[in-house]
DNA sequence: CTCTAAAGCTAATACCGTTAGCTTTAGAGC
DNA sequence: GCTCTAAAGCTAACGGTATTAGCTTTAGAG
C-alpha cells in the first residue's frame, strides 16, 4: 500500500473541501481521513485532533479573508476603499457559505487565530485611517464596519433573506449608511 | 422509583438550563437526561430526538426575544420604538449568550421556527410602519435592522469586543447611524 | 545496503444518539 | 377500593465518533 503523503497543510485543505462539499457542521475527522483515503486515527500524525483540526481551518479561513480585504483596499482610499473592502467581503462569505458557517462565534478567544484575526481588523483599522478619527471614535468606528459585514454575512449566507429583494440593494444601504456615518463622524 | 412526570415543555426548560450553564455546545441529549434524573432514552418519550430538542430550543428562544420586542415597543413609536427595540433585543442577547448562540444559523429554513421567526420580524415591520417607507424601501430597513442587531449581538454575546471602549457607545453609534438612515429613506 | 524516524495501520476504549422491547407506574373507569 | 390500560421509564444493543496505545512498514539519510 503506497503511502499517502500527508501533513498538515494537506489535512486542512481536504477539510476545506469537506466543508464546502457538506457544510461546517460535517466536519469530522472520520470524513476527512476518508477523502483522503486513510485510517482515521493516521490524521493524528499531522493534527492534534478534531478541536485542532476546526481552529487549523478557521485560520485558514480567516487568512483568506484577511488576503481578500488586502487585496481590496491596495491602491484606494477613503469611501472608495471602504465600499471595496465591504463588497468584497461580502463577496467571500457568499461564495464560501460554509466556510464562513465554520468560524467559531469567538475567534479571538483562540490563540491559534489572534495572528489571523488581528490581521483582518487591521486591515479595517488602516482603511479607516483615511478618516483621522481620533482616539475612541477609531474603535467605534471599526466595531460598527465589523458589525454591519458580520451580520449581512452571516445573514445572507444562511440564506436568511426570504423576500424577492436583491440582498445587493440591501448591501448597498448598509453601505450608504455607514459611509455617512463616517463622513458625520469626521466633522467633530 | 418515582416517576420524573417530564413532558416536553420541561425537557426543553432543562435543555435551556444545559444551555445557559454549558454553552450551546454541549447540548446532548446525555446531559439533559442527567440534569432531569432519567435514562437518556427516556427522553424519547417526549422529543423526537436531539434534532427536534434543538428545534425546540431554538423556537423558545425565539418566541422569547419576540415577547421581549413587543415589550419593548408597547406604547411607542417612531425613533423611541427604534431606540428601545434594538436596545433590549441587545440586553436579551447579553443576558443569555448561550442562548443566543444555540439559535441555527438558519432559522427561517427550519419549518418549526417559521412562526417565531415571523412574530419577530413582524414586530420589526410594524415598528417601522410609522416612517411610511413604501414597497422595497420598507424590506431594505427590515433587514438592515436585522443586520445590526443581530451583527453586534452575534459579536458581543461571544466576547468579540477586546478593546477597553464600551460596547455600550458603540451600540448608541449604531442606532443613530440607523435613525439617520430611516430619516433620509422617509424623505425620498 | 542498512538503519531509523515517521507515516500509516489495527485494536481497543469511551461517549454519544438511536432503536427495540420489557417493566412499572399513574390514573381512568367501574 | 380494584382492575386495567396507556404511557413513562428502564435495560440491552448497535452504529458512529474521537482518542489512545502499540505495531508494522515505508521512505529517505548515510
Amino acid at each position: 500500500m503506497p503511502r499517502a503523503g500527508l501533513n498538515e497543510e494537506a489535512v486542512v485543505t481536504a477539510a476545506l473541501a469537506v466543508v464546502d462539499r457538506d457544510g461546517a457542521a460535517a466536519l469530522t475527522l472520520a470524513s476527512v481521513a476518508a477523502l483522503v483515503g486513510v485510517a482515521t486515527p493516521s490524521l493524528y500524525k499531522h493534527v492534534g485532533g478534531l478541536a485542532e483540526l476546526r481552529s487549523l481551518v478557521a485560520n485558514r479561513v480567516l487568512r483568506e479573508m484577511a488576503d481578500v480585504a488586502t487585496a481590496a483596499v491596495l491602491g484606494r482610499s477613503g469611501d472608495d476603499a471602504v465600499t471595496v473592502l465591504m463588497r468584497q467581503l461580502r463577496h467571500y462569505a457568499v461564495e464560501h457559505p460554509a466556510r464562513y458557517a465554520a468560524m467559531p462565534a469567538d475567534p479571538q478567544h483562540d490563540p491559534a487565530l489572534a495572528n489571523a484575526s488581528g490581521a483582518l481588523i487591521g486591515v479595517f483599522a488602516a482603511t479607516l485611517r483615511h478618516y483621522a478619527l481620533e482616539g475612541s471614535a477609531a474603535i467605534h468606528a471599526i466595531r460598527c464596519l465589523r458589525v454591519i459585514v458580520h451580520g449581512f454575512s452571516s445573514i445572507e449566507s444562511s440564506a436568511g433573506f426570504g423576500m424577492a429583494e436583491s440582498p445587493d440593494d440591501t448591501f448597498s444601504h448598509l453601505i450608504e449608511m455607514y459611509l455617512s456615518y463616517l463622513h458625520n463622524a469626521q466633522e467633530q
